[in-house]
DNA sequence: TGTACATCAGTGAACGCGCGTTCACTGATGTAC
DNA sequence: TGTACATCAGTGAACGCGCGTTCACTGATGTAC
């Protein structure tokens, strides 16, 4: 059986990556450390070298991990929703977001809040942190072909219309760059408002932050999907 | 002369500071530490006890300055333009920010990004961390009283509204709720596009940072203050 | 103006702690014939 | 099915480093009379 070995291997990975999230959560990503990880589990500190080679290798698994698991929540959301109900899929795939940050605040804060200084993402995470983006720009697309328009039209600066065809170019993602400015400013609207939430920037002010939140989304809704074309 | 050791004591606590903004830039806010600083200064590490009684009284001290430093500069650009040119104000207020990250990533990320966990932000943060947010709700409050109504009008949810009235109770600050969820929106929008440029977020897939920002300001401006009512 | 005393800045040693990573090693699990 | 060998997991000691904070102290600067 090649499978014995294999699979307890996996077991102890996993359970390593959890007891470094427990830490994410006490004493954040700068504090995490091997050792107190090898200590939890009754081990040798060194035997943690045969699971991750460095503690910048365990740092990008955790950040991996989160994007997937927030990404993979989101397009469960969405699919679970009919395709033409855009409000509907916007406002759950935005709500995913909220619930995803306060259910894993130290995850979350791991791939939105400040970059550990000297820790430099490598390219393994670039994949992962793109399904959630996907998500959503697939809702807008979806949007546009069915008749949806924007409330206001943006205006795209020149620099900024470069940059779209040379991303268009290098990776073949071709989205009308207007439509493109009013998903990142959605997309950065969302995930500030999450933060600012979760940073506590609102403490002492709106308590209420599910509330707080799904106004803001709907508002957001509507001046980036319009009113329904059935309605106008 | 009293003057002359307050002088010295007053350089110093500044000399002080200035290192420690160094090392939040190369590593970290968790990574600071005094005995690098006396390093620096060639002091032994126990003077610096008697400027600041421990760590996160130094780190609280910088937390001050930073909301301080940008709200004077949020204030002085806002006392620099026409009171009744409220998009110019939107714009320069919200300019004012994406151009103090730049100049001050690491003071930005240390009042905006992650909070550092264990470290509770006393009470003397309170008061400078809500001066970019007065000047950004006064010019909302005075769009309203020129007539100038958002494009949108927000739902507020009921409990949303309760927390309001009972900011209103506790503060006396008393704004109308739809304005005040339309400003928060601005308010998030604002920090969250500012803080994924600044993090890397768009990293690979706009670099224009500037371009987009005022893109995204200019948009969100139209949303927020709507059209001059002179023009309607 | 001069002296006695109090305040303050800075020193250097020490306490007690933690960290990532390497290395030679033992013993168990799997593989090939 | 049995044996020889290779792979792998985990150990424990060590290297070299860093940290915040305390404490008794020296010597200079300021204050009060």
């Amino acid at each position: 059986m090649t499978g014995i070995r294999a699979r307890v291997r996996a077991e102890l990975t996993a359970e390593i990556k959890r007891l470094a999230r427990d830490q994410l959560r006490t004493v954040g990503a700068s504090g995490l450390s091997l050792r107190a990880i090898a200590r939890d589990l009754d081990m040798a500190s060194s035997a943690i070298y045969r699971y991750f080679p460095s503690r910048d290798d365990l740092l990008t698994a955790l950040i991996v991990d989160a994007y997937d698991e927030l990404g993979a929540l989101a397009e469960a959301t969405d699919a679970g929703l009919p395709r033409d109900d855009l409000h509907a899929r916007f406002r759950a795939v935005a709500l995913t977001a909220f619930h995803w940050s306060r259910a894993e605040p130290a995850q979350y804060g791991l791939i939105f809040g400040t970059p550990v200084p000297g820790y430099a993402a490598p390219t393994d995470t670039v994949v992962p942190a793109t399904r959630y983006t996907t998500v959503l720009t697939d809702i807008l697309a979806d949007a546009l072909r069915a008749g949806h328009r924007p409330l206001v039209d943006p205006h795209v600066s020149d620099a900024v219309l470069a940059d779209l065809s040379g991303l268009r170019d290098r990776t073949g993602f071709d989205v009308e760059p207007r439509a493109l400015v009013i998903g990142f400013h959605a997309w950065t609207s969302i995930f500030g408002t999450i933060s600012f939430l979760l940073f506590g920037h609102f403490h002492n002010v709106v308590e209420a932050h599910e509330a707080l939140f799904t106004d803001i989304v709907e508002h957001l809704a509507v001046e980036v999907l319009g009113n329904h074309p059935d309605e106008s």
